[in-house]
DNA sequence: AAGCCTTTGAAGTTC
DNA sequence: GAACTTCAAAGGCTT
């Protein structure tokens, strides 16, 4: 019996094993232990965590732009999937979250049909099947307690969901059984939330109690902390078209999911580096049902009408350029990869360059695309190296194992598919 | 020091 | 209206 017509839906996100979210069924099953533990996973399960993998890794392969779903630059020329496979409304509109999309399996997940590249794995896992569900949630509530007394976790949302502060949501206790917060939370921290003494003196809270700054925000903005005693002095926040005055974008549905999940995902892993984080949390986001993701979606639609309201005439445009000069252009794509992780991806890294293994340029391909023999197989290894070595070996194995896991890496890997494709 | 990487989504521009 | 770009967060890495 799948594990999702055991438990209620509203659980099965926030009890969803970090192990699974990256590799669907990766792990055999003698090595799924069941990663709840009352104070965090062991440094056994942490290792065995997606995070540990390289932090470059092939990406889904799909963005949304203005709303549609499109091939990433890695996987142009790949036709993009119709807008029905993802649950996408036939005039593309991006994903409704609150909608739902029945897809005949009996989950409302557009990401829940065997062909999208975010199949419901969750059920194949033995942690779904471990009789004491109360150690999950409990692991789970230590794991944000942590967090948030570390500074990581400064979102009264995330808070109350770990129940971790009952004046705010306390009480609800386990994670996906709480009622929306929206309305809830004041717009400053609730008294007696520990923040790290950076986040205190520079933080700022936007209206849902999220913290909107970091340790990027100007001295300028922080001065004009929004709380709810200065928000008469909106002045403060009118854009002005230099970069002490700043008003930063509203943050989108996912932004805030990552914000609140950061911390969790970093506890839970060795990598600290963003960009590995946030893929490892793009396929979390994926993961989520649209009961949950919309809970994200209304708090970003609350988040930009309160930007709005403070911020009245600005506009996204407002920060183009802002600080006068333009960031550096992105490279131009090319429809040949010119890299390893390109060609390869990472299921096949032990095929990489040395210098790709240590991200530096890859000596492999010249600059029009085409191979070179032998080229850059003989650099010197490093520890490094030899880590990303040793996980392309598991990774390989992993496939073996699993032929579910190789069908979900070919679809969310448009470095497989390039692979596939150079031949 | 500034920008890149990496994710999704919103909103902007260009054609 | 489709296609594309920019920017929100984050922090290690690269230039």
């Amino acid at each position: 019996m799948p594990f999702s017509s055991l438990v209620p839906t509203s659980m099965m996100p926030s009890l969803y094993p970090l192990s699974l979210i990256q590799k669907p069924l990766a792990l055999p099953p003698t090595n799924c232990t069941f990663p709840f533990p009352p104070f965090g996973p062991s440094p056994e399960l942490a290792s065995s965590m997606p995070c540990t993998l390289p932090h470059r890794q092939a990406s889904s392969g799909l963005h949304y732009y203005g709303g549609r779903m499109m091939p990433s630059p890695l996987t142009r020329g790949s036709p993009a999937p119709s807008p029905s496979a993802f649950g996408l409304l036939h005039n593309g509109t991006p994903p409704p979250a609150h909608m739902g999309f029945p897809n005949g399996r009996g989950t409302t997940s557009p990401f829940a049909s065997p062909h999208t590249p975010f199949a419901p794995f969750h059920h194949h896992h033995p942690a779904f099947s471990h009789p004491d569900m109360n150690a999950a949630s409990a692991w789970m509530q230590q794991a944000y307690m942590n967090a948030a007394l570390r500074g990581g976790t400064t979102s009264p949302m995330a808070a109350s969901m770990a129940g971790a502060y009952p004046p705010y949501g306390g009480g609800y206790g386990r994670i996906g059984t709480m009622p929306s917060p929206l309305g809830l939370f004041p717009p400053f921290p609730p008294f007696g939330i520990p923040h790290s003494p950076d986040q205190h003196h520079h933080g700022r809270f936007s209206s849902h109690g999220h913290e909107v700054s970091s340790s990027r925000m100007s001295h300028a903005d922080s001065s004009a902390s929004s709380t709810s005693s200065n928000r008469d002095s909106s002045e403060r926040y009118r854009h002005r078209k230099d970069k002490q005055n700043h008003v930063k974008k509203p943050l989108n549905a996912f932004m805030l999911y990552m914000k609140e999940m950061r911390a969790e995902v970093q506890s839970q892993c060795t990598l600290k580096e963003s960009a590995a984080i946030n893929q490892i949390l793009g396929k979390k986001w994926h993961a989520l049902d649209r009961q949950e993701q919309a809970k994200y979606y209304e708090m970003a639609k609350q988040e930009r009408e309160n930007h709005a309201r403070v911020n009245p005439g600005w506009t996204a445009k407002d920060n183009y350029a802002v600080c006068g000069k333009k960031k550096r252009r992105k490279k131009e794509k090319s429809d040949e990869p010119k890299k390893c992780r390109a060609i390869f991806g990472i299921d096949r890294m032990g095929e990489w360059c040395k210098p790709c293994k240590r991200k530096k340029k890859c000596v492999r391909y010249s600059q029009n695309g085409t191979l070179l023999v032998n080229g850059g197989g003989d650099y010197g290894s490093d520890s490094k190296s030899s880590v990303l070595d040793s996980v392309a070996h598991v990774s390989s194995s992993m496939q073996t194992l699993s032929p579910s896991a190789d069908s979900a890496a070919s679809s969310t890997s448009p470095s497989s598919s390039a692979a596939a494709s150079t031949g």
